[in-house]
DNA sequence: TTCATACCTG
DNA sequence: CAGGTATGAA
């Protein structure tokens, strides 16, 4: 199939681009009129993204000019008419505001955005921790708006059908040739890409001389129009799916620690709402469905887990803060602001106030305040899209390297819209390339069960992270620096144990109560939202006890007298409990 | 040398 | 907690 997707990207306005080439096809658009069409969709294609060093030099200049030529600008008028026509949606109540709305809502607070993002540049993570919650927090919303854009999709393919089975044997050679050399991958300029479209099937098709059945190009528009609508189409259930999913790791999470759940209705309302989540049929089941059923399979795995009976771990069920419970029930309820959420579809969609498109609804753009003509660059580009072979392969969808997180975060649209993107990229159970603050609680937790984790055993844990030497070398770290503190208190209180006159190490023990508990507690479990196990107070109680004899002894003065006792404690780790294999866990810890 | 880890420091 | 250094094994 043609590749469309660096043009039909979730970075572009994939429907108002389609109904661009229906228009201009249906009203009998002449083949030089077919690849202005194509030739603006060219020019909207994203280009490689600008490094953070170049955003000032303005080299695409041209670009930007090219942009506000005239006739572009009356190509844009007529898009932004379609566009406002198909944003009207079905039942207006229910969504509240259309597409359109949320472009004029975001346009009302671009200016303010920009100059947020100026002022927190990069702080992908913590940044957008509030923003994810306000964006997540609306997914009933979010689902009802998915239900009326598959809607959508599906009269688009419908018109799409009708158009091209009508139109086949009108469509010339010529058409077809204009059609295919489309950029082919995320962040490839046009002209690159058609230098390199050697491996579009259209050439091939012409250079096996095959012209005779070349396909039409309205087939191969239908085609490749049908393929990306339901890669497009995919990709935002997955998105917003895993948006709400993580949510459910959270009930397995508290399952695996044996915390009274919330009941199953929050549980039964995400599968209940699944059904309306459910991808087109036709075009490409398969697609949608590969990372969904990876997060059924995840979740049953999980569910039918072996009880943790042993574990003694869990959250706490007395402390004032549920913070799983909470969060879950809010995103059950669905308490939401559909503005909101219509900002975040609108940017799982590309309908970026940054990109063209969005501009088009925005009606004259203000330069200043828009900034260079990067930002049409799209940063989805930076965006690792795997192909779905790949998905298939890993569970995980979409790749962020910390280069890509710089990229969203510097975004000129990185301020709220774009950031509730990036905020449900974030708490959806993407690969990630850098461990967050929510790996590093998680982490702190995992302590309480063990203190030597070899890296394999990380691994197992962190199934969200794209393990590298760094990331590895980097949590091996963390341990031993908890390590390293849970040392120097144990000995801190051994030490003064035995100035306090302790007589008989075997009465020392560590509980709950204690001082040293209290010491490791808060740092381990800072919001004590996490009932440690008991099995920890005797590992506790032991190292206490061995520093307590060793000082006693006055092994202390040997350099590597700690050494046996490390030995010692090396040994007594226990087995985690499944749940914190659980996708999502980390971010969600992190939100307790 | 490279790599991993322990120890120390800010 | 991360950075740096020292140390030792491969």
């Amino acid at each position: 199939p043609l590749r469309f997707s660096g043009l039909l990207s979730p970075g572009h306005n994939t429907c108002s681009w389609i109904l661009q080439c229906l228009e201009d096809y249906e009203h009998g658009a002449s083949a030089g009129e077919g690849v202005q069409a194509l030739a603006f969709a060219r020019t909207c294609a994203p280009a490689p993204v600008p490094c953070a060093s170049n955003r000032d030099q303005l080299s695409d200049q041209h670009l930007w000019d090219q942009f506000s030529d005239q006739h572009l600008q009356a190509k844009r008028a007529r898009v932004e008419s379609i566009i406002q026509g198909m944003s009207l949606p079905p039942t207006p109540q229910a969504f509240g505001k259309g597409l359109e709305a949320a472009f004029g809502h975001e346009r009302e607070r671009g200016g303010e955005m920009l100059l947020e993002s100026k002022r927190k540049p990069r702080v992908p993570q913590q940044g957008t921790r509030a923003a994810r919650r306000v964006a997540a927090k609306g997914c009933q919303q979010l689902k009802e708006q998915l239900c009326f854009l598959e809607q959508q999709l599906r009269q688009l393919q419908e018109k799409l059908s009708q158009v091209c089975d009508s139109g086949d044997a009108a469509q010339t050679q010529e058409g077809a040739e204009k059609v295919h050399p489309l950029p082919g991958k995320l962040g490839d300029r046009w002209d690159k890409d058609s230098a390199a479209a050697t491996s579009d099937p259209c050439k091939e098709d012409e250079d096996r001389g095959d012209t005779g059945t070349l396909p039409s190009a309205a087939r191969v528009l239908s085609q490749a129009l049908k393929h990306e609508l339901a890669v497009v189409t995919s990709w935002v259930v997955d998105s917003v799916l895993k948006t709400v999913w993580p949510k459910a790791a959270n009930h397995l999470l508290q399952q695996h620690c044996s915390l009274p759940v919330p009941g199953p209705d929050a549980r039964r309302e995400h599968f209940a709402a699944g059904k309306c989540r459910k991808p087109l049929g036709k075009p490409c089941p398969m697609k949608a469905q590969g990372s969904l059923g990876s997060l059924q399979a995840e979740t049953l795995s999980g569910a039918s887990g072996k009880s943790p009976g042993s574990h003694a771990g869990s959250f706490s069920s007395k402390g004032v803060r549920k913070p799983f419970q909470v969060s879950s029930v809010g995103y059950s309820l669905g308490l939401a602001n559909p503005g909101q959420d219509s900002q975040l579809l609108s940017q799982l969609l590309g309908y970026g106030q940054h990109g063209l498109w969005g501009s088009v609804s925005c009606g004259t753009p203000s330069a200043p305040e828009r900034g260079p003509p990067e930002p049409f660059d799209l940063h989805w580009g930076t965006v690792k899209l795997r192909s779905s072979v790949v998905r298939q392969q890993h569970q995980h969808p979409l790749s962020l390297s910390p280069a890509d997180m710089e990229s969203l975060a510097l975004l000129p649209a990185g301020r709220d819209g774009c950031r509730e993107l990036q905020a449900a990229m974030d708490g959806a159970p993407f690969m990630q390339e850098t461990l967050t603050p929510g790996h590093l609680k998680k982490a702190k937790l995992m302590f309480f069960f063990t203190r030597y984790p070899s890296s394999t055993l990380l691994k197992t844990y962190f199934l969200d992270v794209q393990f590298s030497r760094c990331i590895t070398s980097q949590l091996i770290k963390w341990f031993s620096n908890f390590r390293e503190f849970y040392y120097i208190q144990v000995e801190k209180f051994a030490r003064q144990a035995l100035l306090e006159g302790v007589v008989d190490a075997g009465t020392l023990r560590v509980s709950r109560d204690s001082e040293l508990f209290r010491a490791l507690n808060m740092h381990y479990n800072k919001g004590n939202d996490f009932e440690v196990p008991g099995r920890f107070l005797e590992v506790a109680s032991l190292t206490l006890r061995e520093f307590f004899s060793a000082v006693r002894a006055g092994k202390d003065a040997d350099p590597s007298w700690k050494k046996p006792i490390y030995k010692i404690i090396s040994k007594l780790d226990s087995d985690i409990p499944e749940g914190f294999k659980a996708t999502g866990c980390s971010q969600e810890l992190l939100h307790s």
